[in-house]
DNA sequence: TTTAACTAGGATAAAAAGGTCTTTATATCA
DNA sequence: TGATATAAAGACCTTTTTATCCTAGTTAAA
């Protein structure tokens, strides 16, 4: 579904908004235990979600990654995977075609339809906010 | 969403569908042509199909490919996705985790839950069949 | 000025995608 | 019957993309 940059970038994502919702900051090497991934892989993905303006970082001593409170509930699961993965989970053509919409579907365009609808609203609709609540609720589970 | 591999094995599998309902074979250089796919690779994705007997074939000359007729609406796109690309996309979790159940959630199984079951649903419940009659009536295309 | 942290760039490894060539099966024709 | 041509099967190789690692910089607090 996502590639696996994304779904670090996902997970890290959320660790770093606990943290921020303690007004903690969260290091690269702390994210990358917290989420079991690799440390530099990690940092490339970070930079770029930094670079994409999603989370915010600081250089030096005691720095690291954040992200403004206020800003959690406005940031949602479809703009990192925006960021890392590009659109085309939303808007390629299920089976690979370079033109495939209503005027010229793919066998299975109206078929997927739906569930490209789907994923697109789930997506745009779950917000950092909810899903770091949850984790931290413990209801959710960043491991394993 | 699914791997090059996985979708030219879906485009091919529905020409030669199509071809097996007129009586005819479809041989590997003409399903190249006609979903416009690299002749070799294709030629692994059809002996891997055959080797799982979505599909069989015929050697030598006036050989190819084809699907017994009566066999075409028991043939579901779930059978040839979980061939090439395997079970991940139903069973996999959605952030790459290795253990992620109910019992231990990852951030995002349940809202993706419902993604999952509507294209798992829609998998298993679209046959050979009507992909081949739909492309038969000009109302789907295997190219562009 | 030391040190903890992010930044930047390339180097390497692994997996996916694609290509080449040889072998094997089989229909057809001499 | 045997030779030939056609088409899939199989083994191996190259390229491209994705994932991962490493090393040297830059920033800023203490």
């Amino acid at each position: 579904m996502f590639s696996k940059a994304c779904e670090y970038g996902i997970r890290a994502t959320i660790h770093v908004a606990v943290q921020s919702l303690e007004d903690n900051r969260a290091s690269l090497k702390a994210i990358a235990a917290e989420i079991e991934s690799p440390v530099a892989f990690t940092a490339k993905i970070l930079q770029n979600l930094v670079k994409t303006g999603i989370i915010s970082s600081v250089m030096g001593p005691a720095g690291g990654f954040e992200i403004e409170k206020k800003k959690l509930d406005n940031i949602k699961l479809s703009q990192i995977v925006d960021a890392i993965d590009g659109d085309a989970i939303y808007k390629g053509c299920g089976l690979g075609m370079k033109q495939c919409d209503a005027s010229k579907p793919c066998p299975v365009h109206d078929k997927f339809a739906k569930v490209r609808a789907d994923l697109k609203e789930m997506l745009e609709g779950t917000s950092l906010l909810v899903l770091a609540t949850e984790l931290d609720n413990g209801l959710t589970f960043l491991k394993r």
